[in-house]
DNA sequence: ATAGTAGCTATGATAATCATAGTGACAAGG
DNA sequence: CCTTGTCACTATGATTATCATAGCTACTAT
């Protein structure tokens, strides 16, 4: 392909973010780190994706200061990757994209009863659903406020992927 | 590049979700969609797309049942595209990413004082900055609920996109 | 008869992606 | 001390999606 057209200077705000996050290797990627995996190779093995996909995006997105690379040990020198509070705040486009796939991307009894993910708000202990807003305790809810449970097919799949 | 994964039988709905959203080209035409522009010829100049592009891509959402092809006029025989429920509940996620971007995607003063796109509860009235509930009246907000005004500095792109 | 209008399709160049293999720096075990 | 293992990457070549541009079809309007 021809270099593809830069949005990152339109004015209007859903193409900024598309140039971010139009791409299947961002979205994989952040859900990793989403999920508390901060490390390069279980990254690669979860997303399914090549090194040197993985490698090109976590650059990207350390420039863009979504992500911060650390050294978590120094003999032999390594490193991890931290949401900043710019990351953090995708938290809600992603929780948008699980709440819709959860509604509308399964089949009927595709995954059993229950949702694929099960959020739970930390602070009260409910079960949110697909809610933004608690509907125990009214709460607005972000990144951090959450606490997700995979269902026991997603967490067979998870398994598979890395072994 | 080789026949991109596929995504669409995993457990996990951020991945069923990233196989659709993660593409420039899909994130344009829905934003354009929720803009309420239907037919071809705006679709594909609004988004700087090809289009062989926005054929393939709205061909895939008709396929995918985010979108409808309706005739509005049979002579000549013309064809336009209109969001189905399914389609209509991905607001949430463009929504999100309008939110990110209005908080994190533009520089100090880079387009004014107020948002790029300002939001007004139909309902109440009231602007709703970046909520998921309206801050007036408490009521949820999705697709319908809300009315898109876009900055000056939007319009004036978007014009010239056309011209 | 010529000039639009609008929804597309055809063609060729370019570059992003994938799969696979390999590198560098070190630790641990025999 | 020599092999094996770990882990964050880099290198290479084949494949194919994307872009820009031009053209097509079926009409209407002048």
């Amino acid at each position: 392909m021809p270099k593809r057209a830069d949005l990152s200077d339109t004015f209007c705000p859903v193409g900024r973010s598309a140039e971010l996050l139009g791409d299947r290797a961002v979205l994989l990627i952040l859900r990793e780190l989403f999920f508390g995996r901060r490390r390069f190779e279980p990254i690669a093995a979860n997303t399914g994706l090549g090194p040197q996909l993985v490698s090109a995006r976590l650059k990207m997105l350390v420039a863009e200061g979504i992500a911060e690379r650390r050294v978590y040990q120094l003999r032999p020198l390594r490193y991890d990757y931290w949401l900043t509070d710019k990351g953090k705040a995708l938290f809600d486009v992603l929780y948008a994209m699980r709440n819709w796939a959860e509604r509308w991307a399964y089949a009927p009894g595709e995954i059993g009863a229950g949702p694929a993910i099960r959020y739970v708000h930390r602070a009260c202990g409910s079960d949110v659903g697909t809610a933004t807003v608690c509907p125990g305790c009214g709460a607005e809810l972000g990144y951090g406020d959450l606490k997700g449970e995979p269902s026991s097919a997603l967490r067979a799949e998870q398994v598979a992927r890395t072994a």
